[in-house]
DNA sequence: TTGAAAGCGCTAACAG
DNA sequence: CTGTTAGCGCTTTCAA
């Protein structure tokens, strides 16, 4: 068997409370008994079971991480922002994929509230009412991070979509372009659903109408980018300047655009969204939204952290500010 | 308070142990007394204390994994295929970032063990003797994933740099190349040392010096090869032909020859590595040596649950296959 | 097929 | 400043 707390306290003459409280770094033990303590620790190499201590203490110092796709730079950046807030308030992370599925989603959930995490910082879309569920009975705190809740009624951290979507748009229009066209992933994801109101609001606002074959509707991937061009330059209506929801779709819109040998920004102007390091990755360099994703990730886990220790929080739903870049890929 | 076993057992009229076994899938229980179970756990929204059964049954269900960056893309797939296995042998995991830090390395294997991990997926590079000590001291396994371990003494699942470099440089060679250049992060890192030595390998064979200006040292990231191509080029022997050790530095070595005004592949031949999404991300579309990313980090996670299993394993050292796709960056 | 009881390793009053 | 003593919620013999 490994060695315990009690080994430790028999063999330096102490209890196992005292142990315990230099262990924990309680200042109530007399530096001579801290000091024979820790040598013991160190003589038998003895290492704290925390699963005993989540037990009897009721805290774990993990969280929960729900995520669609770690593999998607999206994503790997923003839970980069929350590993490293959560370490520095010395939490774990259990990490979960559940590429956007619902069952998944809900099962996780059930899943680290099992393990008895502090707390939960959830991404996804399309929050179902068993979703809302879920969250408003959690014994434990839980923060949204980029997934938008219309009501607000749980802690999030986010940008103004719309309004990025918006600008990004009136940028393109203040361009001379009247012939625009929005590329983005399936609709029910409700920021992509946000940044499509942007757009919209941008071409009413200069009534120029929106039509169905103003936008192309695909998953999020490069892939998807080069389709939407074909798509969109097939019709007899071709867009001049497109606003892609996603640096990634925005980079295979690109190279469509240049397939077909047109030039951008010449011929085509291209905005994405996100400014992933994919956005320098391209030649023209590639104009996008700046949404802060590595802070998105870090201030939703401290925010988290707020909540665990139970502190003041003055605003549940945070909105961060975004900015738009302009590189080579606009005039 | 929350629901207990105990509860459970006191509404459903059993035991506590036949509570236990319903809930664990013991067959050994009347189905009417399962059912009865079932039900009360349905009525009183029983949540199993994972926390409390890992202290009982000194198993956890989760594994540790040690990554260097998460939103390091070759690392965020690589994590991808171990979730996706742990996920499918109802494992969670904990993810921590090292940013291959040694101390910080050392401390999160301690502090995964504390926290009673059924096992370990490292990822890293650097092993030192105090790495191979937390190795073989471990009271559970460690896998180690894309990481090299020189004696083999760690089981380990990899495929063959060394060769994969060497092939890599073989094809700019039989392109009639003479003048090539290898551009790789850290040498410190096993696997860059491997496929510098398959570069240094494929030279010697035809009698091809190598020296320090063939070699440009910087990261792994974008930003350094266009920095490599401004120092290659800045001497009097420009290559003709790059290995780049990463897909990341083959685009930032493209993008800096295209500023140039030189074109590839008509100039330049460049070959990546790793076969990340970004191949396909860039025109020309880039020739690289596939890694099986993914499958590197399933096969990992893979192995160890054989080991957390105690099952027969045959190949603790595991060398997965790589190849070579010729793309529009080489001729 | 079921129950009783002894821990798992630690924290947290409480008492001294 | 230190020790005693209950648990934390569950698994797991051992009996019945």
């Amino acid at each position: 068997m490994n060695v315990t707390i009690y080994d430790v306290a028999r063999e330096a003459n102490v209890s196992m409370a005292t142990v315990s409280r230099v262990v924990n770094g309680n200042p109530n033990v007399k530096p001579a008994t801290r000091k024979k303590v820790l040598k013991t620790i160190e003589e038998l190499g003895y290492r704290p079971n925390a699963v005993a201590r989540g037990l009897a203490s009721k805290r774990t110092t993990t969280v929960g991480v729900i995520i669609p796709d770690i593999s998607n730079m999206f994503f790997s950046e923003l839970a980069r922002g929350i590993d490293d807030i959560a370490n520095m308030y010395k939490y774990n992370i259990i990490l979960s994929n559940s590429d956007q599925n619902i069952d998944k989603e809900i099962k996780l959930i059930n899943t680290m509230l099992e393990k008895q995490v502090d707390g939960i910082v959830y991404m996804g879309s399309r929050l179902t009412d068993e979703h809302l569920k879920e969250f408003k009975t959690s014994p434990v705190p839980i923060v949204l991070a980029a997934t938008i809740e219309p009501t607000n009624a749980i802690p999030s951290v986010n940008i103004d979509y719309e309004e990025a979507g918006y600008e990004a748009t009136k940028l393109l229009i203040d361009n001379g372009h009247t012939k625009l066209a929005f590329v983005t992933g399936l609709d029910e994801t409700t920021a992509n659903k946000a940044k499509h109101q942007g757009f919209v609001q941008a071409l009413e606002e200069i009534e120029l109408t929106v039509d169905q074959t103003n936008v192309f509707r695909g998953d999020l991937s490069y892939q998807s980018g080069l389709k939407a061009v074909e798509s969109l330059f097939d019709q007899t209506e071709k867009p001049t300047a497109i606003f892609a929801a996603s640096d990634e779709i925005a980079l295979g819109v690109i190279h469509g655009i240049q397939d077909l040998g047109l030039n951008v920004p010449a011929d085509v102007e291209v905005i994405g969204f996100d400014n992933t390091r994919l956005a320098m990755m391209i030649r023209p360099t590639l104009s996008t939204v700046v949404q802060p994703v590595y802070d998105i990730g870090a201030v939703a886990m401290r925010l988290l952290t707020k909540y665990m220790n139970k502190e003041e929080v003055e605003e549940s739903n945070v909105i961060l500010p975004h900015q738009i870049i302009k590189r080579s890929s606009t005039k």
